[in-house]
DNA sequence: CGATTCGATCGAATCGATTCGACTAAGCTA
DNA sequence: TAGCTTAGTCGAATCGATTCGATCGAATCG
């Protein structure tokens, strides 16, 4: 029981003031400070300015937000829901541009972005966590349990980029069509031997190459639309499943593809399904030799920036990150207000740099 | 007003049941059922089955997280303060590591971390916050405010590397003695002509020359830290400010710093205050002609893998991050127990690579 | 001048759970 | 069998604010 720094009022300090204490001391109810605080009836102007004094002598810091959550229903908290570790999820700089849009949002509301991940006790916190919405980002077809019980309690619920739910409000985006735009594009320009590095496909995060089995197995509903598109067009094209969207894993995968093999065996072109792993693949080729877009065309997705991290202009899916963020809490205000807003569906752009043109004849 | 969808319970539905209806339902006392399900208290086996049956038949989610945190008096959120917009601080990977180990922490206690940014409305969501405990992350001199109403609410603070602040937990980092330290290593390779690329040292994250009067009117603890370093060993060491901790940035900045200069005029050595920055600063030398080491020195800091992003061993700070996020959340478990933690500081290690030679004679 | 309205204030109920003290009945000891 | 313990249950107070309806005095209107 030491009694250093005994000014640190960090926990135990006295216990803080009331409305009611406040009240008291200006000598008006409660219900009368509180109207005076809110501003929210008619209050005399004399009256108010006694209760304000009151609240500065007892050094009141206003009214309790967890007094105030019960009454009103509504906690001002909005949940963000990320399957993996943060520092994996923030990695991916789309998933960075997502919950800035969502943060915009979500401040305009005076509402506060409370990260729920779902490993290990985070669980509880789930269950217990006083949102009044939340949001689903980046997340696997399996996580049927956690909306489960968003649903019974009751707690509005927006999904980015997700398998559609019953009563979930889907934010999405044409990743199936844009991929097959890329093909398309790859195609038109005769390449015919296409590979592709995808985005991981389960939470385990393995990288390996891309099989039956591992899609057959992989919860990712983004890298799954990814990989359907691309197929829409080069039904067999295979390929290497990352463990990150970044550079290096981008250049693993690219060197997987790329070495030891012969220039009529190597594929011809290569599907990134995001800018960073491009980048990697990009630097892999270089690296064995081999000329972007002369002996290898790449693209990639996202469209981030790419200034600075390589001199390429890359020919890439240019996706409304911060808008998608930005749509999922304007969902969720509407469905705070009780309203019915309608899913809403986003479109890449293509952008046409310079890292494909037609294979070398051989 | 559409009826498309009136499943949808999202937010009208009727209004969920509550711990009194299950408690009738079965036919016991609220305090009963309360016992039951908190398992806090001497129940009849009989009695809780007969609760938990009422639960499910009434599709009861659980006790309602706003009324317990009443009750409680604990929201079981920790707070964050992140200055930046969030894309702006998650770019920086020193942020999303603390982060990452912050949350590792919080959930180990059953906590969400909430955060918090001061810009714009948010202001309103500081004040409202039902948060326990504080975590001030990358912030500036300039958050008096901010603590003071944390203070007065009664909020546990703790904050990573900022000026020492009364009744504030500080988790610190050796910035300047490491930064002497890279200096020193310089200036023992017998470097005299050493320019610096800072962090933003404001919010305004204005880019440009790094003069005393920015000196004077920055905010930014860390890069200050990191200056007065740097400066013991060579007090007049300039350079440039850079806005983010990015390669771009690094990049342009180097690009200032070299070009346009003769070798009897350029700086033989850059201190860059990110490993970010100095993978940049090396690409700018190197677009000048420029070879590292033998023409430049260059040396980082923070010791993030970059693997992928450069083939340079950098010669950097080794700084553990993601400790000091778990320094911070070990902090903040220990306030709200009523302890009295002490600061904790932590060291960084050189890591000696391949990017600091002796300059060349002229 | 009496009736009416309006502005200001107050009382009491309410949000949903937790918890302390009290009570009951059953089991035990002497 | 009287007296005592104890497991199980309940009542009521409490956390801190909001809000509806009622009240009271003063000002306005016919």
């Amino acid at each position: 029981m030491q009694v250093t720094a005994n000014d640190a009022r960090a926990t135990p300090g006295r216990p803080r003031p009331n409305l009611a204490a406040v009240a008291a001391l200006a000598g008006v109810s409660p219900s009368t400070a509180s109207l005076a605080f809110s501003g929210s009836g008619p209050v005399s102007a004399a009256t108010r300015e006694r209760v304000l004094a009151a609240a500065v002598r007892l050094d009141y810091a206003g009214p309790d937000p967890r007094a105030q959550s019960l009454r009103r229903g509504r906690s001002g908290i909005i949940g963000v829901v990320i399957e993996d570790r943060l520092s994996d999820a923030f990695r991916d700089p789309m998933n960075v541009a997502m919950l800035d849009g969502l943060a915009d949002e979500a401040g305009s509301l005076g509402a506060g972005l409370l990260l729920l991940t779902e490993n290990g006790v985070g669980a509880a916190s789930i269950r217990n966590a006083p949102v009044d919405a939340v949001v689903l980002i980046g997340c696997s077809t399996g996580l049927a349990d956690q909306v489960a019980i968003f649903r019974q309690r009751g707690i509005a619920l927006v999904a980015i980029e997700a398998e559609p739910m019953a009563d979930v409000l889907a934010i999405d985006l044409d990743n199936r069509a844009a991929s097959a735009a890329l093909a398309g594009h790859l195609g038109t320009l005769g390449h015919s031997r296409i590979a592709m590095v995808t985005l991981p496909l389960d939470a385990t995060r393995s990288r390996g190459p891309l099989t039956d089995e591992t899609v057959a197995r992989s919860t990712g509903f983004t890298a799954l639309e990814r990989i359907r598109g691309v197929r829409e067009v080069f039904p067999l094209a295979g390929g290497r499943v990352a463990a990150f969207s970044s550079v290096e894993e981008g250049y693993a995968a690219g060197l997987a593809l790329l070495s030891d093999r012969g220039a009529a065996d190597r594929p011809t072109a290569i599907i990134a399904q995001s800018d960073l792993l491009a980048v990697g693949v990009i630097r892999a080729a270089e690296h064995l030799g081999l000329a972007v877009p002369t002996d290898l065309s790449v693209v990639g997705f996202d469209g981030v920036k790419l200034d600075g991290i390589t001199p390429h202009d890359l020919t890439t899916m240019v996706q409304p990150a911060v808008e998608k963020g930005r749509a999922a809490g304007r969902g969720v205000i509407a469905l705070l207000r009780g309203e019915h807003p309608a899913p809403v569906d986003f479109r890449c752009t293509l952008h046409h740099g310079a890292t494909t043109t037609m294979p070398q004849i051989q």
